[in-house]
DNA sequence: TTGAATCACATAT
DNA sequence: ATATGTGATTCAA
């Protein structure tokens, strides 16, 4: 069964990102996560299942800062050993917290600090493979989606730069 | 600031 | 199957 959730952002944050209009998509598959990302108009939603009415809830509290972590939201990657490797790294970093490309590619005993971004463009479940809190090691770094929405989750965060 | 290093991937041949 | 180009980078002149 296939699920789709669509939250639309808090005017807080959409205050941060300057952007009028914001949603964020969450699809899952036999209630697990599949692909995330933004979009600037609802998607029609499909929610059955328990998992899927709780994933909508920890992602709606997430937006409003009133949660931290997504632990209970199971996710299934099919990338590559390298890219897979990446991403849950990525998803081991703690709300509020940043890592660098760097740091992230020593992690995995790699040195492929260009490729981390690379993996990180490739990121399926954005936000719920938090790729918004890894960071150049001088300056923000870049967003696929859009860098004014990184900005803001990570001010959302209290992380500052 | 510039240039070299570094490596997974996509694309082209 | 092999070659080339491209980064959401980093470090040292």
């Amino acid at each position: 069964m296939r699920e789709v959730i669509s939250i639309e952002l808090p005017e807080k944050i959409l205050t941060k990102t300057g952007i009028e209009t914001l949603w964020f998509y969450t699809i899952l598959e036999k209630g697990i996560a599949v692909k995330s990302g933004f979009t600037d108009g609802c998607l029609e939603e499909i929610i059955e299942s328990e998992k899927a009415i709780q994933a909508r809830k920890i992602l709606t509290d997430y937006f409003s800062g009133k949660r931290t972590s997504f632990e209970e939201i199971d996710f299934k990657l099919d990338l590559s050993k390298f890219t897979t490797a990446i991403l849950i790294e990525v998803a081991r970093i703690p709300y509020g917290t940043v890592a660098t490309y760097g740091e992230i590619a020593a992690r995995i005993q790699s040195r492929a600090y260009r490729a981390v971004g690379q993996a990180l463009k490739r990121n399926p479940l954005p936000v719920i493979i938090p790729c918004h809190r890894v960071v150049g090691k001088s300056g923000i770094g870049g967003y696929s989606s859009d860098l004014r929405i990184k900005t803001a989750l990570l001010d959302l965060e209290g992380v500052l730069l």
